[in-house]
DNA sequence: CAGAATCCACAACGATACTG
DNA sequence: CAGTATCGTTGTGGATTCTG
């Protein structure tokens, strides 16, 4: 920690462990992870799919769960969700057209990394929020 | 599973237990996962917080590193890490100016998330592979 | 080396209108 | 009800240039 203010430019640092983390195919291959990411980062999937965890919906009672969502939005998001086989769609030949999304199992193990997901937000977004601050207020 | 093709418009369906997964603030409050998707689900992050797992890394470094980024997102994906308080930054008053950048604890923390991440990845990224190609080749 | 600044291309999103 | 189609706005990322 204390550097003071020498710093030669051949300090290869005493590196303790080098962990892998992922560990997949070098350079940098990241896995199948951006193919999550892109789903789990977009704004609207998480809450889809966390809504859908709670049993089957209709279109519309998706689009009034999730709140600020249009219909173009949600269907991008669950046409999206569907391709990635994390969601089902099932479309009843009724006079006013009627479809139900649910959850396929894949979705529902989502469910549990959109859980630990949220249970680090809320462990440390205190100390997000903290960090945020000292930021903005160092030099906005 | 096989209904026919009758279906009342009154199916409150059965539902068996609606799990909350993250029982926020009614709507959708989505806690503070918003704020982690946001540094999770762009671009470069991930990639820059894997490389950054394995040990202290000069700019240039990650650059190398991560592959494919530019100056301009580097810079720009480790001061959004650094303004959450996820990545520290270290100014060496060298000739050439040297700036090394590490994970602070809460930084290392984020790395169990990306492992399991990491983790649903591998097991399923053919489940998903499979369910696009099925998806792209019934209605391309 | 580490970055700030500028410009530009494109993708994501929102609002609106229309259809089966 | 459950979409599709179109348009305009915004945001994100890449390439390039310049500075301490």
């Amino acid at each position: 920690m204390s550097a003071g203010h020498m710093a030669v430019t051949t300090g290869p640092a005493p590196g303790p462990e080098p962990e892998p983390v992922v560990s997949c195919a070098p350079p940098h291959d990241d896995c199948g992870i951006r193919d999550v990411l892109d789903r789990l980062g977009d704004k609207w999937s998480v809450l889809v799919v966390v809504e859908l965890a709670s049993g089957v919906r209709r279109f519309k009672e998706l689009q009034r769960a999730v709140d600020g969502i249009s219909q173009r939005m949600l269907t991008l998001t669950v046409r999206r969700l569907e391709r990635d086989g994390l969601v089902s769609r099932t479309v009843y030949p009724t006079v006013p057209t009627q479809v139900e999304y649910e959850l396929t199992e894949l979705g529902h193990s989502l469910t549990h990394l959109i859980k630990a997901l949220a249970g680090w937000s809320l462990d440390h977004r205190a100390a997000i929020a903290g960090a945020r601050r000292a930021w903005d207020e160092a030099a906005g």
